[in-house]
DNA sequence: CCAACAGTGTAACTTTGTTGACAGATTTTT
DNA sequence: AAAAATCTGTCAACAAAGTTACACTGTTGG
């Protein structure tokens, strides 16, 4: 058994929670290790508890019979995802998947909701997660919907570089991801070729830099100029 | 000036929520009559309270700056819209107008903070509607980006149905709301004309009868089937 | 070091949806 | 009842993106 309590104090997962409810965190949730692709849950499942990212990434996505795959969003380390389903007592609705080797800890659905009941001050720390995700939902439709793929792949990029976005000594800001282009492609909903085009077009204006599966961001104005042109 | 309380009583608005709380909001809310097309609040602007639906339609929406418009829900009497900008102090990130004569409840976003203060656990009245309106963004998400148009339509109308639909003397289920093709499109981001040729297949197949600004569904199974050829 | 694999660039062709235009239909207003 | 406004159907030209196919380039692991 592996100690929870070392590997969690340097995670941002348990800060601004209470001390009680960290207590009761410790206690009652598990730490589960998940092998590269492995299921946290399935699209369609009942919701059987919470997790928290400790350590690699995890794939949230979203499939069509026909094997079309939608990739939602990459969550890190410190993040919670599966809250929904128990907040609202409905099926997932998004398949979640280990990219790499990761580290989750594990709460228990019944003992979600026993501390919820206990504590139900707690309702409030789940708010701005789920604002912040519907704002995110909504401005992916709003863009779909309104933008061209150019200016949607602006927005991507732009958003990817606050994220993952590091200085380092060569010109530029480069997005410290794997990324490859298919996968960028299924958050957009759009072919692999139809990105590759873009990224091709925004190489040669010296917007961005490409290399195998990493991007280096080179002009963020330029981006955002493309993207104003339809916000 | 309009007697509230009686007006309200008979409102799905307050239901739910506990007497005091039901005092207080009848106390420091004000009742406000809006015309047609009169804008309750605008993208970007920040939140300046909450808003009840009290009677009339609200049409939550989306414009880029050659505009297109995206038509994003409308908003029945018994419904809160506006709580997001409220809960996160982030500013609105849609508009909302009235569509013909409305009445809103509104509460001013000092009131509503004050609220919340002296009554923390009211922020659990938010998350059922903060997951139903991220699991339909979702929804909305996976549709454009996994399936054709025909399995989008088709899904509309069946959420349409669910919401408007009512029975009558002649076959089928009528969506009992005036909903021009104009408006199907935007809410689905397409052309007028896309939406127009889908609606005529499926009259053709003898799934849907269509008048003007009006839509009877003949074959629910038939639009239930294009949809699972997806999902 | 080289084989296997993952990722990328490009092109021809097809499908889907857009744009603009207009005629006709239905409803609302006067 | 006539006029105005709104809504619908359709067409042709065009644009965007999908699909299929294949060569090429990096990377990883034995």
């Amino acid at each position: 058994m592996i100690d929870k309590r070392e590997i969690l104090a340097a995670n941002p997962l348990l800060s601004g929670l209470p001390a009680d409810v960290v207590e009761e965190l410790m206690a009652v949730s598990v730490l589960k290790q998940l092998s590269d692709g492995e299921c946290v849950y399935a699209q369609g499942d009942d919701g059987d508890g919470l997790f928290g990212v400790v350590q690699g990434r995890i794939r949230l996505s979203n499939s069509s019979r026909d094997g079309k795959e939608l990739l939602v969003m990459l969550v890190e380390p410190g993040d919670w995802i599966g809250e929904v389903s128990l907040l609202d007592g409905l099926p997932r609705s998004l398949d979640a998947f280990a990219m790499g080797d990761c580290a989750v800890l594990f709460l228990p659905s019944a003992r979600f909701n026993a501390l919820l009941k206990s504590k139900p001050e707690l309702y409030q720390y789940f708010i701005p997660m789920l604002c912040r995700k519907l704002r995110l939902a909504l401005s992916y439709v709003e863009g779909v919907a309104l933008f061209p793929l150019a200016a949607r792949l602006a927005q991507r990029i732009l958003e990817l570089l606050r994220f993952y976005g590091v200085e380092d000594d060569k010109p530029g800001v480069l997005i410290n991801v794997h990324l490859p282009q298919e996968d960028l492609a299924k958050m957009l909903g759009v072919s692999r070729q139809a990105i590759s085009r873009e990224l091709k077009r925004l190489e040669a204006d010296g917007t961005i830099a490409l290399a195998y599966g990493q991007l280096r961001v080179m002009n963020t104005v330029a981006l955002q100029d493309e993207l104003d042109r339809y916000v």
